[in-house]
DNA sequence: CCTTCCCATGCAAACGATTACATGCTGGTC
DNA sequence: GACCAGCATGTAATCGTTTGCATGGGAAGG
């Protein structure tokens, strides 16, 4: 029965009209005859064609797909974006192809490789680490890039990094805290940068005292949240609360410390960034800044079909609010010793 | 310049050869002289040529792309499993496209969808919810199943469940535990039933009493956990331990617990199963039964691939192994009341 | 020197759809 | 009745590769 794929061919024999006709009634039915374009889709249901996506896509010049570019699959934070990237692009017809830059030996390269393969109609960048350079290729598809940025020219969707991180510092203050630290994401990376800047920024606004010793350099991982705890449990003056560039790494760090017998929040604060979902679990739950990873993924869709229908290169970049998201994990700082 | 893409003619002119050497060269470069290999070659860099994947694909009859459907791409327990898969299916060339089968209204009908559309070579399916008939389409792509299972003839890559949740019960009985429950995952849910079956097993083979009331369903997720933590809470003769479908469940019941007061091990007893990251950073660390998720993956598409090179529709199922993972939410059971 | 064979290459037909352009028909207007 | 407009449909070129078959030339063997 089946053993052959049925083509446009075999319909428009079975419907008695051309495969114009055919493709005509599946793409714009409106501009055939009602007479001919239900005998067209009885022809269709009985020989159960379906338009191959591949010819199609290449007599239209176009792919049908969108390529994401993450710098590692693994990370869950990316998982949420990666469902409001989907929830505009399956609609919208479009695949989404994933892949990412840590993989292979040179990340740029991959990202070149992916503008160049002619894969997909276009890229939502996802790492921030790459360089600008490898953009500058000639006729290469849209990009946005999602969470991070970079340059002033490629169309982002971000969030107020620096205005979470002085949310962060400000709820601190206002318990009274005045010996607050910070613990970074990687260096080199904007959205670390943009929350080290709006901490100290708010430091100083606030006119609290910034002990350099007390920003501790992490990677947003869990790991690296629970290197942070085994330096600070070393220090002789320790701050009494924490801001972490990532929720990741405040849990990686409330675990450990708590396992050391420290009670969080009497004898620590701490506030995280991203609220993600194990952030209200725990115990206690953290406080920390949202970020609507979800309608990031959305916003970013949105803004590459967008700019893949008009053909545009460049388009309009969206910072998405933050928002304070009270926990148990800071109270007022433990009564000062001495 | 580079205005219009270049095309085999171009590189063919360039060379001074025909298309067909062109392709040649590219694809097997062992049957062309060496002299015009390398006519070839300089052509193709001066040119910048790269080759048409969607013509490529459409002459060749095939997509060049795998597509991995699951339940829902936000949950990250399947983050680790994507980069499994990436890990294999990148360097053999393959795209990865990502669809979930929630967004839209009925689940099998996007397995129908994907399975018709010829969008891709193959497919990853993670969710075992849909019905086996989604499957029987003359003429599909191969289809290898990943965690879950379901009928005989479908190939699947997925870990010894039974065996984890004894392994589970096992450690809690020496602890000295003979009061355990457990909660579930969701029902229907293949993974949720095995691990139960083998919880009932091991109870039995134990000679441990069997409480209907301290068996709670759960859905994998953190806030069932809670839920099931609340109504734990309530209950009047409370079981010791409690082994969980689901490392998710694990942590949200065991941070609502101790936000209650409980402290765990003394009062409670908690073991997970899945290993995912959080596990080892809470405090205390989760007691767990480990999947190799990364593993899996690579197996599923192992598979996969070699399913579509030599064109079968069925192939082996593959068992992996549990480890038992030692945390600090188990301990010996607090002195017997009253 | 003539076969025979094989190797490297070219020719041209697919792959399956879309769409600009041509065509034929219907119906309205003067 | 002639003419024109406009609509529905058909014809055929095209998208960029891959690959079965044909071909030509050189080497090897007699």
């Amino acid at each position: 029965m089946d053993r052959k794929v049925t083509t446009i061919q075999d319909v428009a024999r079975a419907a008695g009209v051309s495969t114009a006709t055919v493709s005509r009634t599946l793409a714009k039915p409106s501009v055939v005859a009602k007479t001919t374009r239900e005998a067209v889709l009885t022809a269709v249901a009985e020989t159960g064609y379906r338009v191959n996506a591949t010819a199609s896509n290449l007599r239209r010049q176009r792919t049908g797909s969108v390529i994401v570019l993450l710098p590692n699959i693994a990370n869950p934070f990316f998982a949420q974006i990666l469902a409001g990237l989907a929830s505009v692009l399956t609609p919208a017809q479009y695949g989404m192809l994933i892949a990412d830059t840590q993989s292979g030996p040179d990340p740029d390269e991959r990202l070149t490789h992916y503008l160049t393969s002619g894969q997909a109609d276009g890229l939502v960048l996802l790492d921030g680490t790459l360089s600008p350079e490898a953009l500058e290729i000639p006729g290469r598809p849209p990009v946005v890039m999602a969470c991070e940025w970079m340059g002033r020219d490629l169309p982002s969707v971000r969030v107020e990094n620096g205005r979470g991180a002085a949310m962060a510092v400000g709820h601190l203050a206002r318990l009274g805290h005045r010996a607050i630290g910070h613990v970074t994401g990687p260096q080199g990376n904007v959205l670390a940068e943009t929350r080290l800047k709006g901490f100290r920024g708010a430091m100083e606004a606030i006119g609290l005292p910034l002990h350099e010793e007390w920003i501790l350099e992490g990677d947003f991982t869990m790991d690296s949240g629970a290197a942070a705890a085994r330096a600070w449990l070393t220090m002789e003056d320790r701050p009494t609360a924490l801001f972490f560039a990532s929720d990741e790494m405040a849990a990686g760090f409330m675990g450990l410390v708590q396992r050391a017998g420290i009670r969080v929040p009497q004898d620590l604060s701490i506030v995280g960034f991203d609220n993600i979902e194990i952030a209200q679990h725990l115990s206690p739950a953290l406080t920390t800044i949202r970020q609507p990873r979800t309608h990031i993924g959305v916003r970013a869709a949105e803004l590459l079909l967008s700019m893949i229908e008009t053909g545009t290169r460049t388009g309009p970049s969206e910072v998405i609010e933050v928002e304070f998201i009270p926990g148990g994990s800071a109270g007022p700082p433990p009564p000062a010793r001495s």
